[in-house]
Parts: structure tokens; C-alpha cells; sequence
DNA sequence: CTTGATCCTGTAGTGACTACAGGATACATA
DNA sequence: TATGTATCCTGTAGTCACTACAGGATCAAG
């Protein structure tokens, strides 16, 4: 039943190798069961835990934090309310970092608009960006 | 003149006193003078220099691009359309991680949305965290 | 039987810091 | 003048989540 390679598993789920033997090296993902030449051999169940995975950190969850929801998951043990608040702060820390890139924007567009984009070597946001 | 201790300085910029070694160590900040003890020794010239970098950072500038800025302030060498325009190039980035999170923000907020919240161990999160 | 694709381990690099350890020096107070 | 504490020094290692080799073994197809 252990039958995919790990570049099979690496197509399927569309992670790369070597994050995968990383994965594997930081117990993020289990030890694999290897073939008798030593390769690793992955099966469905891998494939799932992989795009778990995979899918969290394309939200922004660090790996830490993926452990913690992995065992979660793996134990059982948790409430949809708690996941649901977990969820809810994680949400908070994205809105969070947008806000900053937002003023960093709109700071950047504000500078931009000072400029005459002549072809001189005076520049308004050279400027600002001395200002502390 | 040169009188301000790196403590000073740092203080000055708000830029901690690690990070200000660790400037100069990467030559984004030239080597200090030294007073006769070995300790760093700076003036306001160095102040506006750290204000230019901290700003340039706080606006998500990587500190290669800072050192591309700086270098084309030293030397003169630039016109206000080409910073405009360098400065266009960065805003664009800030604003595609902007959009990058937003769709995060997205998702987590609609699969928090199907949440029951109850005190059961099924949570429509989880289950959508599985999927590919 | 050979060729090229795939796999293995182990190590080092990335970016921008941050956090010590272990010691030297400066300055304010008793 | 002695002392205590604040500040400084160098050098190294850790953080996060990969990514990129080097150098070698093994597999599958023609």
C-alpha cells in the first residue's frame, strides 16, 4: 500500500522534496517507512497529512503552530469552538500585518506623489526618508 | 564631534544597539571610529544615516535595496524619476503581499464562518483544512 | 548494458535580526 | 579611593522556513 516515491507524493500534493525530507527531519511529518534500498515510500495517508500541511501554511500558519493543530487533530482531542478560536486569532494576526503593509503604502504613495520624476537629482522622498 | 556612544545613537534612532553592530558587521553602516578604549564613537551624521535605514525598513525596504539607496544618495548619482520610480517598483510588492493576505484572511474568515462553535470534536475547519 | 532520472545524506546559505557568554571599561556615589 | 553597576566589547549560535548544493547510490527504459 506504501507505494509512492517521494516525488510522486511531492507531485500530488505540490510541496517540494526537499521541504518534504525537511518536514521529515523537524517531525512535522512522521518518519517514512523506507523501501530496501532505503527510499521513502508514502501512501494516501500521507498524501491527506501532507496537504494538511500544506494548506495550512498557505494561510499563514507557522509550523509550530500546525504541530499543535496536527495533534489536535490526531488526538481527537478538541471542540470545534476551540479550533473555531484558534482560527479567529490567527485571523487577527493577518489583519493585523495588512494593516501594517497598508500604511506602509500609503506612506510610500504619499512620498511618490511629492515628486516631480524630473530629471534631477533632488527628490522628495530621498527627503522624507532622512527624516526620523 | 564625535561623541555619541553606540547606546546614544541608539537611543537617537530607535534602532537597537545589536542591530547597529550588526549594520556594520554587514557594512550597511561604515566601520565606527573608535575612541581610545575601543568603544564606537558617532556623530549626527550617523543619526540621519540610521534614520534613512530604519525608515527605509519600517517602509519594508530589504536591506539590499537600502544599500543600492544609499549608495545612489553618496554618490549623487540619481534623478528624482528614477527613485520615483525604484519606489514605484517597491510599492507594488507591498501591495501584492497586501492582496496575498487578504485572500488568506478570506479563507480563514469563511471556513470560521461554517463553524458550529459547540463543544463537539467535528469543526468544518478541519475538514476543509484536508482538502487539496 | 548504458543512460538519464530519481533518490539518498549531509551541510551550508538565505534575511534580518536576537540572544547570549565572558570579559573590559566608564562613571556615579560612599 | 573603593565599589558597584551601567555600558560597552567580541564572537558565536539561534530563529524561521525553507533552498541549494555536493557527491554518491539506485532505478527504469531503450
Amino acid at each position: 500500500m506504501k507505494s509512492l516515491s517521494i516525488g510522486s507524493l511531492a507531485e500530488k500534493t505540490g510541496v517540494h522534496i526537499e521541504t518534504i525530507r525537511y518536514y521529515e527531519r523537524e517531525d512535522i511529518l512522521p518518519k517514512a517507512t523506507r523501501s530496501e534500498s532505503g527510499r521513502r515510500l508514502y501512501d494516501e495517508g500521507d498524501v491527506r497529512r501532507l496537504n494538511f500541511i500544506h494548506k495550512c501554511r498557505s494561510l499563514g500558519f507557522s509550523l509550530k503552530e500546525i504541530i499543535s493543530l496536527m495533534s489536535l487533530v490526531d488526538t481527537g482531542d478538541y471542540t470545534c469552538r476551540q479550533v473555531h478560536d484558534l482560527t479567529l486569532v490567527h485571523t487577527k494576526e493577518i489583519s493585523e500585518k495588512i494593516s501594517d503593509l497598508r500604511k506602509m503604502e500609503q506612506v510610500l504613495i504619499e512620498m511618490a506623489e511629492h515628486c516631480s520624476q524630473g530629471n534631477v537629482p533632488e527628490c522628495p522622498i530621498i527627503d522624507s526618508l532622512f527624516d526620523s
